[in-house]
DNA sequence: ATCAGTCGGCGTCACTAGAG
DNA sequence: CTCTAGTGACGCCGACTGAT
């Protein structure tokens, strides 16, 4: 996950297309071994559930980083009004002790 | 009215970290 | 080692906006 900073990871390189679409394994079951027709519906049927959960994740994950960005402006908001407080305090401060050394 | 630029969201691919 | 979930990167699309 994100660090607390705000920083995203940052450790993908791309690389050309592999010969194999995302998330097909070609593992046939002892049955289909021999039917070549079997065998790539099973291949078209990984991959579309490989797709659709992948679609589901990347919908996660959009929705999980658009929160933790408003969390992010929220803590910001918070840190200036604190600031804001902290100075004007210090400012009375500072004049209080101006008035009684005079 | 239309054209170009910008923005936000989506689907997909490539890749990694972690679990089993 | 293999499988899966999570996520960055990329390209596409539609909505919106300011300039002409």
């Amino acid at each position: 996950m994100w660090a607390a900073t705000g920083d995203m990871p940052v450790y993908q390189i791309r690389t050309p297309a592999s010969s194999l679409p995302q998330g097909v394994v070609v593992s046939p079951s002892t049955n289909n071994l021999h039917n070549p027709q079997i065998m790539a519906e099973e291949v078209t049927r990984k991959r579309e559930l490989r797709l659709l959960k992948n679609r589901e994740a990347a919908r996660e994950c959009r929705k999980k980083k658009k929160e933790y960005v408003k969390c992010l402006e929220n803590r910001v908001a918070v840190l200036e009004n604190q600031n804001k407080t902290l100075i004007e305090e210090l400012k009375a401060l500072k004049d209080l002790y101006c008035h009684k050394t005079d």
